[in-house]
DNA sequence: CGTGTGGTTGAGCCGGTTCAAAGTGAGTGG
DNA sequence: CCACTCACTTTGAACCGGCTCAACCACACG
């Protein structure tokens, strides 16, 4: 078995079946460098709500998501949110360097992540080049998403908007969808979320997903369940 | 004299005085490297509207901005057109690896640009770990600016926008203006740029500079010359 | 001059917000 | 098991910020 194979070379126990050694930031590193980084790594959990971190407190470090949905968001003085990002695992979360922005990230969902402290990973990115280009590949990845974003932000109607974010949402979280016509998922944030995230209000966030079932084009089964039984008809709803 | 000493340890005489050495992705390389790259360089100049690479041409290649504005847009399939971005040099110019995504760049001013074949800086990235750690931390300087504006496309105001945009390019124009209070600037965007940039029209944009005339807060002498007496002034307007 | 391109200003309209009220459903305690 | 609560969602009606459409202005260029 390949997995007993790894294990031999010296994966640490905890990193055998993690996500994030196959296709997140730990799949670039060595057997010895994952062991080594291993041990000061901390399983957590936390519930929707929980703040991971902060404008303020940025001791957070950085950590690995297993399971869940994490929101990254700014506010301005009076309140006003925008999210500015969704990450799921196997994302890695934190921010290396120094960034003088002010983003809040908060778990959406109930979440699991592998926390490690930012020393660590640091002194690890400076001596694995292999890590560095992991970790860039997915910066430039949530570059392409935030730039898809803001042409939702900026240019695209209510309804669009909506239908982006569904179409969004079902490629993360069913990514087999693409193949399939069809889609069924449990959107994983509130409506107050959805709005945040397409700079709406919550009411027009749900006059639109009304609309698009008296459309036939989604079912919405107990708010948060939703089945699009022809995605390309959602997609056509897009915009773009 | 500095610049004698770097010039006997091999620096190509064409990127002595280059900004991109000092600022930009150069300053990652080794004299010998620079050596290695310059040799395929070639200085462009391209004039305000060209095309410098689009979706569909991927063959562009990759460039330093050496002098000049460039906007990366998205244009939806009715016209719609979102600038999801502006390069300033010594900003690097393409991107790395494949990407599904379908920005197009083009100069808003006169540019030049020194640029590289792909396959070269591609190489290159590969064998330099520092290379590679100057890209990733503009492509993280890049994502912040991104998420600064996804909160103005999401959550301003017209006024809250326009004074937010005449912050973020007196930042770039004129760096030294944070340690003054006021600052005066050459507008490198027409209003139609403006307005893509800021998900708005250009009559809105409009109206909300002279209405920023109007309160005093800048004076705009001919149309693309802005004064900006008292910075603090304007950035009281931007929300946040 | 006339022509064209980019910018400004005005008037009316409309998409999305605001404010208000009612509906839904999970959790809790009697 | 039902009644009650609380958070979230839906729906309705009125309003308003920014858009649309249209006219005019400024200035560069032939």
């Amino acid at each position: 078995m390949q997995q007993q194979e790894l294990y031999k070379c010296g994966v640490p126990a905890a990193c055998i079946f993690c996500d994030a050694r196959r296709r997140g930031m730990c799949g670039a590193l060595e057997p010895h460098q994952l062991a080594k980084l291993s041990k000061y790594s901390v399983r957590k959990n936390a519930s929707s709500g929980k703040e991971l971190y902060s404008a303020t407190d940025r001791t957070g470090g950085f950590s690995n998501i297993l399971s869940g949905v994490v929101k990254l968001s700014r506010t301005l003085s009076d309140g006003r949110q925008q999210i500015v990002g969704l990450q799921f695992p196997p994302d890695f979360l934190g921010r290396p360097f120094k960034s003088g922005n002010a983003i809040t990230a908060e778990a959406v969902t109930e979440v699991v992540l592998c926390s490690l402290p930012q020393a660590a990973v640091e002194r690890m990115i400076a001596e694995s080049p292999s890590l560095e280009h992991r970790l860039y590949e997915q910066s430039l990845r949530e570059l392409d998403e935030a730039r898809e974003l803001m042409v939702t932000l900026g240019r695209k109607t209510a309804a669009e908007k909506v239908a982006s974010f569904l179409i969004m949402i079902a490629r993360h979280l069913d990514p087999a969808s693409q193949e399939r016509k069809s889609t069924a998922f449990d959107l994983p944030l509130t409506r107050m979320d959805i709005a945040d995230y397409l700079g709406l209000t919550i009411e027009t966030v749900s006059r639109q997903l009304t609309q698009l079932r008296s459309a036939n084009i989604i079912q919405i089964v107990n708010k948060h369940h939703i089945i699009v039984p022809n995605l390309a008809r959602l997609a056509a709803r897009a915009g773009d």
